[in-house]
DNA sequence: CTGAAAGCGCTTACAG
DNA sequence: CTGAAAGCGCTTACAG
């Protein structure tokens, strides 16, 4: 062959070292070997000088264990899979490389399904997944699916018992890790507080979920502890305009943005109820908040300040930047890697220790 | 136990159906199952009939060839490594649900490789993916990397020879999908043409790279095509001007945007030469081209329009939001699992099918 | 057209 | 403390 490539590709075919070759370059039986390199327990029945020839023997042929052969054995994979879609869901694409970090630190590699609500799979590729996740023998998976995407969460913590996800699957049993919302609102009702706004107004989708709920909740808390009344022309739920709701395209893979509700909004809280500051359901809200606001000559942040949440790469970019809330999700990573490591050498974790609360934290920038 | 969670995974211990279990169901050898099931060629050699009664008995039995036997035998793994480094990237992150959508329809799984460059691993981290994806012995890798991370490309591709790159490289015989930088600039002004203006600039962060140069090229043509003559002046290379670039931040995982550099630019372009339209380097530079050209006091677009390149996200959320260039992801993932997929069957695509041009489409949002 | 045997690289009882 | 054998689920020469 005259090309190059693939003749390097031929005269250099990687052939790695087996348990065998160590065990001969050693001078061992291949039990032996196999015991002080791969094995758990059984490596104190063999002699220290032993093991470290070994393990020298090892470290010369570049040695590692055939991944195939001992899942074959009916050992660990060492990988994950990770459930999650990024394309409907571009907050939660943050969360891929810290997870992946984490894993690796724990020595393992992760598979990735992510075309969850791609328009060129199928409805049940959720369910795709956690068949083909199982028959690839990973030891765990990670389930960063928003709800709104369809899926048999039960079946896949029948199928998966070491399951961990990000946020409330509204599965019970399930182990999770979840961003204090409670937390959010008093931080961001605290800072703006802080700076000196009096009629503080919290702009949310919908009230119908719990975590929204956990919202108002952390509003409240923090004006009482402001020493600030509840007026409760100051909250506004989305849900309740009965306007159109943020809705994901699967053709143009992007969110169609309810620009409508974010204008009723603006009327209800800053026109009719006098607000001087609007901490908003997230960066998006924020960052259409802005834009609707400039629209009619409000002034951010001097008439109207404005907190998001998720601090999304927009917040940099919107004009005036973004103040907003931080998800940690470096921190969330690590925990659930965490989560997933107790699992799987303890079994279940304890009712109390199944779900963690991640502290976010304010980034402020010029719109408050 | 009195937990329920952990009896019923021990109680519905998954037992997946092995070959012989098909065979002994079918009635057949374990030769003649394995032939009609996984065998490639020699399926021809089993009677019609028997080979119905086989994919039957398989068909109640649910079966699936145990992956890890199969790699143990030499076959291929039907899994994919995906080198990404999408906490330093933000626009290439959503080729990740693409690649991993495309790959599926392809009947392989992706390993992801997206810790590149992340503050918790080490500057080595890609090439230790080059090495774990080796031994786990995947059928291919896709390597969407940015130039300005670490890595040994060279490596990859002779511990690989199945490569599939998402831009340039810069190696030899390198396979790879881009996007067409000269048709871009082509487009853009084009459209600038289109909507009256006719000191069109084109600002970008360097010249220094090829693409680059592409891209003043299709600028050139463009404008030569319309009629219109070429104002050097009107050509702004980022470069040039010695300011701080983009510095990606490993602690804040962060950009650290150069806006002395947009200033500079706005300076040159639109107040000594009185550009009217500017195509900006990317959707960043765009966004903040907007903001700076607001603080001036100038209108976007009635005094300058302004494109951008990418597509991201924030295209929709700058004020205004942003006419840009659509990288067509879905159609380069297309293309790069195409090209594996010739690879993985032919061997090393011959030089004129090695790259493939992408064309952008341009996406008219407000800012022109 | 079909079957019995060997082996991929490892572990796990079982003997010494 | 160490070794020989069997087997995880599959394929690949070999015989019939």
């Amino acid at each position: 062959m005259s090309d190059p490539f693939s003749v390097s590709s031929r005269t250099t075919p990687f052939k790695p070292a087996t348990l065998s070759d160590v065990a001969r370059a050693a001078g061992v039986s291949r039990w032996t070997a196999g015991r002080v390199l791969n094995g758990g327990q059984g490596n104190s029945r063999v002699a220290a000088k032993t093991a470290l020839r070994i393990h020298e023997a090892a470290a010369a042929l570049d040695y590692t264990p055939n991944r195939a052969a001992l899942q074959l054995r009916g050992r660990r994979s060492h990988s994950f899979g990770l459930l999650i879609a990024s394309g409907g869901d571009p907050l939660r694409a943050s969360l891929v490389p810290y997870l992946d970090a984490e894993a690796l630190r724990a020595g393992c590699s992760v598979l990735i399904g992510d075309a969850i609500g791609n328009p060129s799979v199928g409805p049940d590729q959720f369910d795709r997944y956690v068949e083909d996740f199982a028959r690839r023998g990973v030891d765990g998976i990670f389930c960063a699916v928003h709800h709104w995407f369809q899926g048999d969460r039960r079946r896949l913590m029948t199928r998966h018992s070491n399951t961990v996800f990000y946020e409330d699957p509204g599965v019970p049993e399930a182990a999770y890790v979840t961003v204090d919302l409670e937390e959010a609102a008093r931080q961001a009702v605290g800072h703006l507080v802080d700076r000196g706004r009096r009629r503080i107004a919290l702009a949310v989708m919908t009230l119908a979920r719990r975590p929204h709920l956990a919202r108002l909740r952390g509003y409240q808390q923090e004006l009482q502890a402001r020493g600030l009344a509840f007026d409760e022309r100051l909250v506004f739920n989305g849900a309740i305009v009965h306007l159109t709701f943020a809705k994901y395209s699967e053709q143009e893979q992007r969110w169609q943005f309810p620009w409508q509700t974010i204008d009723t909004a603006i009327d209800r809280l800053v026109v009719d109820a006098r607000a001087d500051a609007i901490v908003a359901h997230d960066d998006f809200w924020a960052a259409a908040l802005l834009k609707r606001l400039r629209a009619r000559g409000l002034r951010v942040p001097d008439d109207v300040a404005v907190v998001g949440y998720s601090n999304h790469y927009l917040a940099d970019w919107t004009d005036p930047s973004l103040t907003t809330l931080d998800l940690q999700h470096a921190q969330a990573a690590r925990t659930m890697v965490a989560m997933m490591t107790r699992q799987l050498a303890d079994g279940p974790l304890p009712e109390d220790q199944r779900v963690v609360k991640i502290s976010p934290k304010l980034i402020v920038r010029e719109s408050t």
